[in-house]
DNA sequence: CTTTAAGTGAAATAAAAATTTCAATTTAAG
DNA sequence: CTTAAATTGAAATTTTTATTTCACTTAAAG
């Protein structure tokens, strides 16, 4: 055996020998599997307390899986941070620094629209309110029927929010003006319905003009936008703005879809 | 002023305080700006070789922003990589522990999928080929039609990758089947064109039967699903294989959709 | 020009962290 | 049981890292 250069290594090392070690090294065996973040960070003496074992056993740890001292360990863990963190956090900067050669060939790309969904992910699960969510389940949930707004851009979204909720039950029309029957579809809503339209900029004129003739129906409207200023958010009941994220001039579609998506298994579960 | 007790606040400080600092604490300030990564993993010694800058002058730029020493900064820098971390990667651990409770909530259910969907993401950024995608790309540049096929849950992403395709104009059509015409839709396409398909588990049969027979006429295809054993993959020129995130029985989309948005953006860029 | 205050950096010191040592304890083998 | 080998942990030591000191430089004020 010869010592790891990565967590990766080092754990299959470990799961290996696990059995073979003695009743101390097992522990900080365990401790050592289940805490990269101590790993990364702690001292020794802090590791060791956490893992109740002497300074001394983390060392004969690490001399047992070939490394030099403990330190060789915690460089590895912190390695791996560095590199986790930069690859969705920092690398930002990177990209714009050199995008001119980068952003030519497919797998950055494909590295760059992955990073910026993750981000918006992130920024949609950190922003978004209970109350609203809530509130908008409720409203699916009371709803008779439910009708489904999305065109263009926003037309898959739409698509799939149909498919999803006729799965978990619920009688869901998608207003796709298929054969020029966009009028008569939409004059199907009624007082007990809702309509959940999606649009993004440029606003399609027919979200528009709908979703004012709906408010005066008094169907409740749920609304997902890109912006506060979108010209829908003035009719709805509930309005979620999402941040998509984007990749040169193309907007990414991830952070609605999760939110739609969470709104139909939320739905399921009620 | 007193020490900020985040890395945002201290950001704000630095900015706020800049003009009023002698040159050697300007440099410093640049680069706690601008080395998040540094600040937290590095040694005083190491920062101050890279600031250009004798360590004393570290001490002196936290001591002017109130710290007892510089080594409070370093906490600040390394905490806040730990909840950045944590928030996507050993979360996962504490929501499988409690989810019993949690996922019945609207809030909980989206902070899951942004997360899982978060981690696909990831996933799909560190597995994807940069072979398979530049021929991905290759075949759809040489394509004199591109047609489209995603049935039930692969719909949206399908609908979405036709629209987009247009966008950068190429000829592109979508086996919807509308009309009750999918076999005459396919019948269409001929052996300068390119058949992509989108299917995951439980594959549509009309998916199978159809790329079997287009695989006979010669025409390219390219395929995205979700598995290697997937009943497609055998008849295709490229396929991609992608891990979806999931919350509970409900399968995500945002990878697959990620990987058809890199796929047209690339082929813009070319 | 002084003069004085502020700023700077090499080297010394202090503090903290990692590693080694060694006596004590446990375990396994005869 | 007895004994040898392996394991353990408290304390000592070494090494690394952070901070302070003080002589020197620079810049500003009179």
């Amino acid at each position: 055996m010869t010592a790891a250069t990565n967590i990766a290594q080092l754990q299959a090392q470990i799961n290996t020998q696990y059995a073979t070690l003695s009743k101390r090294l097992q522990q900080v065996a365990s401790y050592v599997l289940e805490n990269n973040q101590s790993l990364a960070f702690d001292t020794i003496a802090t590791i060791a307390t956490q893992a109740n074992v002497p300074p001394s056993t983390l060392i004969r740890f690490a001399k047992a899986f070939e490394f030099s001292g403990f330190n060789e360990i915690k460089k590895l863990f912190r390695q791996d941070l560095i590199e986790e963190t930069t690859s969705y956090t920092d690398r930002a900067r990177l990209y714009k620094e050199n995008n001119t050669t980068s952003l030519e060939k497919p797998l950055p790309i494909l590295q760059e629209f992955a990073r910026v969904n993750s981000e918006a992910m992130h920024q949609l699960a950190t922003q978004a309110s209970e109350q609203q969510l809530t509130l908008a389940v409720n409203i699916l949930s009371n709803a008779e029927n439910i009708y489904i707004l999305g065109l263009r851009r926003s037309y898959s979204t739409a698509a799939y929010l149909t498919y999803a909720l006729r799965h978990v039950g619920r009688k869901t029309f998608l207003l796709d003006g298929l054969g020029g029957m966009f009028d008569e579809q939409a004059s199907m809503i009624g007082t007990n319905d809702v309509l959940l339209s999606i649009s993004f900029s440029p606003y399609a004129k027919e979200t528009q003009v709908l979703t004012e003739s709906v408010s005066q129906k008094g169907a409740k409207q749920i609304i997902i936008t890109d912006s506060k200023m979108s010209p829908l958010a003035a009719w709805s009941d509930v309005c979620f703005v999402v941040n998509e994220g984007k990749v040169d001039a193309f907007r990414s579609q991830s952070a609605s879809l999760c939110l739609v998506q969470s709104l139909v298994v939320a739905l399921a579960f009620q």
